[in-house]
DNA sequence: TTTAGATATGCGGTTATCCGAATATGAAAA
DNA sequence: TTTTCATATTCGGATAACCGCATATCTAAA
């Protein structure tokens, strides 16, 4: 064994912390897995926009889309200003668009390679 | 009306497609939106591994480990190949864990920012 | 071909996510 | 205060995600 008790003790308490630092981590991650809200934040990142400027942007219904923003406001992901009766709501982080651009760079990647093998195959 | 019918048409054809793309998008997201899975894309972040190696690693349920990279597999964000009796998996896309890492980042700004907060109101 | 080790999958149950429809809250205007 | 417009929430149901357990598949070695 070549882990002192000292380094095994910090271990052990870290563990726990680790895991609940993972599901955090998957949370904060759930909130960019839904169209919806990918949606949402690229509206966001251009501006701060009030409620019915995003329902009319997304057409989709304003319940659906503030039970949506309730979710990334929960998540501090967004945050949000009253301005007379409109709730104005500005993403909170630009790194969460950092993280969806990655993502759908890879994902435009991983499509063009399915396609040119798709080509190879005859699949087309 | 300032859209020329071609664009008209451009867009309509491409709504749908962008519809479908940001599926696509959260299909990819929803991989790294889940604890096991980010601990397994953070551990073949070092170097290809083996089942048997990550369940160790994340002491797990072999069935467990198994579906959750048949899932990263399906979603081609890592690729296998055999050696011998071992299946070693390898991560597709270095930017795939750059978005996690940004994503965490993001997390450890919010938890710090609400320790402070906290500290200020009293609720520590 | 039989056995053993490594990996994948099928099944059943629990929990989480998402949505539509209706309704509640809250601010502002009448 | 009553009405109106903007936003939030509740409820119920459908679907999807996740897990434990058992078992199937595949490879290599005996």
């Amino acid at each position: 064994m070549r882990l002192s008790e000292y380094e095994k003790l910090r271990i052990s308490m870290d563990k726990p912390q680790a895991q609940e630092l993972r599901i955090m981590h998957a949370t904060l991650c759930k909130a960019i897995a839904d169209p919806t809200r990918i949606a949402l934040l690229y509206e966001l990142s251009e501006n701060p926009k009030h409620v019915n400027q995003l329902v009319e942007a997304l057409k989709l219904p304003q319940a659906t889309v503030s039970r949506h923003l309730k979710m990334l406001r929960e998540r501090s992901m967004v945050y949000t200003r009253r301005e007379g009766s409109y709730v104005f709501y500005t993403l909170a982080d630009q790194r969460i668009l950092d993280a969806l651009d990655l993502m759908r760079a890879v994902k435009s990647d991983i499509l063009n390679r399915h396609r040119s093998l798709a080509e190879v195959t005859g699949d087309l």
